[in-house]
DNA sequence: CGCTAACTTGATCGACGTCAATCGTGGTGG
DNA sequence: CCACCACGATTGACGTCGATCAAGTTAGCG
């Protein structure tokens, strides 16, 4: 959980821990030195560099290693909408493999460790493998159901549950991953960040951030947002849903 | 497109305009006489009656011969959101191959002629089926660009940029199948089921067609919302995007 | 011909956006 | 080591999009 102790990918994928949650996860449990061999480099982002371009066909898929990225869309009128962070283990980008030109852009949120693969190599492997679309199936279908749960909380709850419903989902994450430690959870998110990923405006995050910390709900740090007692984050946000 | 020319589903594949659209596009086109020996039955659907119930693990699923159906969800407030709308062609639905309960419902908009298929006999067809499996890769990534795009006009896009979009995409669809008539499009949708949609009242639904409608670039009669003209109407949202 | 579902219209309210300062803090250069 | 700067967070005043509440009105359908 903690940025600076990120590490480089390790050289060998069998000491790496996240790897069995990416889209390869089956050949990585069997035997990661396949992994390893597919793999073409491994390589760090900044806070804020882009690691896929919005309508490339990326030359290099990753594998998020360490840090947080996020995925996003410009609009038009010079707003960003965030569609969602990847967290360690997440595989960038599924759409990618699809050789058509990606229909969002990718950037580092922290300091970000990756491994990469030849796009193509990876695409061609995919299509022949019934394990690996099967796997991808299984994402996708489980980043449809995600998709349509932020839909109706974008849609229909009010600005306030849809903060708390995102942290709940995120710890969630973050606890299916091992990533959770003792007591609470940090996002390293800025509050911009966080507020275009719930179609907000900063101002009007922050005074609901302002409003959960006088409730001891959460604790506020410059870019970083914590949740000391995840159970009874879920607790409220349950019965505001409820209500 | 008009209702009341629906048929029952052909009883034989290589008599179907649609099939070709559907899950199993590819073997509808080497060889229709497969499909119909997979397929198990053929039913009707009366306006408003439930195709697919949430939570359930289907025994059948379906291709949508004739008529609109929609999937949604119930909201714990009553409310219902409308995650998206079936057109004649379309499986209903991927996400129940995976034998995992149905994330949402499925009801018929309009009366509906589909064609069943055992659940359990076409998932094992997908899983050894490497095309099937693309295909459904393919279906997926498409289904998740849109509802990337649906998260982004109900985050960031005023109601009525929200509807113009909504029913150029309605259009652009159809006209993908070859459903459109020379003259504008039909859409068989009651005010409130658009507004469940679109995540807005019907109130405000329908004060947003009244003034569409004396801009001329709307009929309405009931349950029932006409576009004369879908080159303007395209027009109409593109320079209410750049604004 | 009356009943009901769908649509329409007006008045009012409130959640959230917008605009505009100000504050606080960590990083940087002198 | 300190002063400054810039970005991120915070606060206040005010405006508006779309919700809510409450009546009508219309049109299919028995």
């Amino acid at each position: 959980m903690d940025i600076r102790a990120a590490q480089d990918a390790p050289l060998f994928c069998d000491a790496c821990p996240v790897g069995r949650h990416s889209l390869y996860g089956p050949i990585h449990t069997r035997n990661a030195g396949e992994v390893t061999a597919m793999r073409s480099l491994r390589r760090n982002f900044l806070p804020g560099q882009t690691i896929l371009r919005d309508g490339d066909v990326p030359a290099t898929v990753y594998t998020l290693f360490s840090g947080w990225a996020f995925r996003f869309k410009m609009l038009p009128d010079g707003g960003r909408h965030i569609l969602g962070f990847y967290l360690p283990g997440d595989f960038i980008s599924p759409a990618a493999l699809d050789k058509a030109p990606l229909p969002y852009a990718v950037r580092a949120l922290t300091a970000v460790h990756v491994c990469g693969f030849d796009r193509q190599t990876m695409a061609d492997r995919v299509s022949v493998s019934l394990e690996l679309q099967s796997g991808l199936i299984g994402q996708l279908l489980q980043r449809k159901q995600e998709l349509d749960g932020m839909l109706i909380d974008i849609a229909r709850r009010p600005a306030e549950l849809r903060l708390l419903r995102f942290l709940v989902a995120i710890g969630e994450k973050l606890k299916a991953r091992n990533m959770l430690p003792q007591q609470g959870f940090d996002l390293p998110v800025p509050q911009a960040i966080l507020a275009d990923a719930l179609g907000v405006t900063p101002v009007y995050l922050n005074r609901m951030l302002v409003a959960l910390r006088e409730r001891g709900v959460v604790e506020i740090a410059r870019k970083h947002i914590l949740v000391p007692d995840p159970e009874r984050l879920a607790e409220l946000a349950d019965e505001a849903v409820a209500a």
